[in-house]
DNA sequence: ACCTGAACACCGTTCAAGT
DNA sequence: ACCTGAACACCGTTCAAGT
């Protein structure tokens, strides 16, 4: 059989999300495609570049519509659902898409858009940077935090809250924290001296 | 040579700092002790737990006395920056300590104290939880990026910022942007003094 | 109590060779 | 262009056996 790049991102997403980030090797996608591990190489320079196309197409299937015309918060707070429910489609997916954005790979930038939603508010380039990784770390954060709890939970017994809404709740949260910080634009903090 | 649990933490937390956490493996930590990898196992139960020992370890190295009559904002920026410089003191610090709290396992828990630093303002407890782990999810996600930047800069020919003070000023300024978020918060119980 | 030696079931990556 | 087969240098963990 013959594949090609698309074919082997598709089996790796389907690997990530049945057995997880750790046992997505290439040794297992490549036997579950029903091939030799040394053939990936054919069409992914390394496991880290593979990677980095499987968090692309995770968030490309989450991706929604951006509605440049509203309020710049509301932007915000869309782009990070919309973030958070594309991590939450996939079993580890917080995890994968954090770890390739923090090694600078993947084409799809999370961190792009929040940016330019700030900068649109009227912020300078610097302080929409600051503030959008801000809430993407945060979010990554967030996210993280949420996809272990629900797997421990899965492995147990009971779920007290299977649909998630206390995490979807604090999630807010957190996030409205940040938002209202950048409205008010902050004093820088002061250095204690004694 | 007979070692003890302290002994073998030590050892492990040179490893880390000399090779990285990708290369803080049992049978490294092993070898550097000359010691069978097997060996490891009358000590600790798992890799993890040796791991959890190391990031309580590293934590603790970095630890200074908290001022409780503070104000409540200062106490959450002094601790904000006792973690950051406890993380930073090490080689990938900083993944290793969010991997650890992320797993629940290790003893210190970072979120502890700057909870109750918040509800020393008045807020209520689910609140303060709230807000703490919005701090520490920045606080790991800013320093992680510093660190696997810092590392990509060591590795290349110059670094225009060596000692990282642009780091420093966007670390202090995002975290002022929670901060203000948390003060904006309407509905203290009690009035902070001060 | 603390450690050795050997084994088991895995990894990522390289490379000559096949079609 | 795409893949096989074999190898290299690793992993974490278990377990009987030694002192």
């Amino acid at each position: 059989m013959r594949y090609h790049r698309t074919d082997i991102v598709e089996r790796a997403v389907g690997v990530l999300d049945q057995y997880g980030l750790a046992d997505l090797s290439m040794r297992r996608i490549a036997s579950e495609l029903g091939l030799q591990p040394s053939a990936l190489y054919h069409h992914f320079g390394s496991k880290q570049e593979l990677l980095a196309a499987v968090a692309d197409e995770v968030l490309e299937r989450g991706a929604r519509p951006d509605a440049p015309d509203t309020a710049w918060d509301d932007r915000v707070v869309a782009l990070s659902r919309e973030l958070r429910d594309a991590m939450l489609a996939y079993r580890d997916g917080a995890e994968l898409v954090a770890t390739v954005h923090a090694f600078g790979l993947g084409v799809r930038s999370p961190a792009a858009p929040l940016a330019s939603a700030i900068e649109a508010a009227g912020f300078d380039e610097a302080f929409a940077r600051t503030a959008a990784m801000t809430v993407l770390h945060f979010v990554f954060g967030h996210v993280s935090d949420e996809q272990t709890h629900r797997q421990a939970n899965t492995a147990g017994a009971i779920d007290a809250d299977p649909l998630g809404r206390a995490d979807t709740a604090s999630f807010d949260l957190g996030l409205s924290l940040i938002l209202e910080g950048i409205r008010h634009r902050a004093a820088p903090v002061r250095t204690a001296r004694h």
